[in-house]
DNA sequence: GTCGTTGCAAACGGTTTGCACCGTC
DNA sequence: GACGGTGCAAACCGTTTGCAACGAC
């Protein structure tokens, strides 16, 4: 794993972004530094260390998927404005939410979950 | 609203079926009784109903959008051999989940949320 | 030389859209 | 005759894939 430039470069910027962007977003983002990447080199990487765990990707609301560099398990809230996704890690009652989450993945007999709030975010809020 | 007799056909059809079908899987559905009918005017009319809110789109996990006729609050899950999704209306600890959800949504001023459960089918683990 | 990986461009598949036409009011 | 809706086909767009080339071992 991790062998190419590519991939390693793909794998950090992803990690040091607190957003979730889309794979052509990411394609942009490294352009600057990485001028030759292919977009497609983008979505293989990006598809091989989804199936690594090394990366999460958010196949939820809207149209195109969006990665996440952290996958520690954690809520997500998408901005029904700009479309964009933030994180809730530093949820109120998450401790409860989870709680009552796995009561739930007993009794259905799944394996995972993924809850999405759907709101408008901050920055939008004020214009 | 519903002028057309397509659109009827639509709606009818979505409702009549505890699945959840993708706007192909419609087609097929009522291409027997309405062989004239065509893919675009599904597409319209699910858009249509979805936005005047007579039908939930779930544009969740999977590449394809699916569709519900039941609009009242409920979960779903997913099966991740067959990727059909199915509702948890009779859900255990369902009074709980919603009141820590309420929470959550007032503490997020979120005013929406959708909750998926991924895991494997009844029918797909007999097999 | 083999293998993994790349850039590029073409293909793919679900969805949307432009257009001419039709039925209803 | 204006308007909403339709069937059809082409366009669109995010994603995947085939292919020749390249670099590391």
């Amino acid at each position: 794993m991790n062998h190419s430039a590519q991939r390693q470069a793909i794998l950090a910027q992803l990690r040091s972004v607190t957003c979730h962007p889309t794979a052509d977003e990411l394609h942009a983002m490294l352009r600057g530094t990485m001028p030759q990447l292919s977009l497609g080199t983008v979505y293989r990487n990006l598809d091989l260390l989804t199936r690594n765990g090394m990366v999460l990707a958010l196949h939820t609301a809207g149209a195109q998927k969006r990665f996440d560099g952290n996958t520690e398990l954690h809520h997500h809230m998408r901005c029904e404005s700009c479309d964009r996704v933030f994180d809730l890690h530093s949820l109120e009652h998450a401790g409860e939410l989870e709680m009552v989450l796995q009561k739930i993945l007993r009794a259905t007999r799944c394996h995972a979950y993924h809850l999405e709030m759907t709101g408008v975010c901050d920055s939008c809020k004020n214009q």
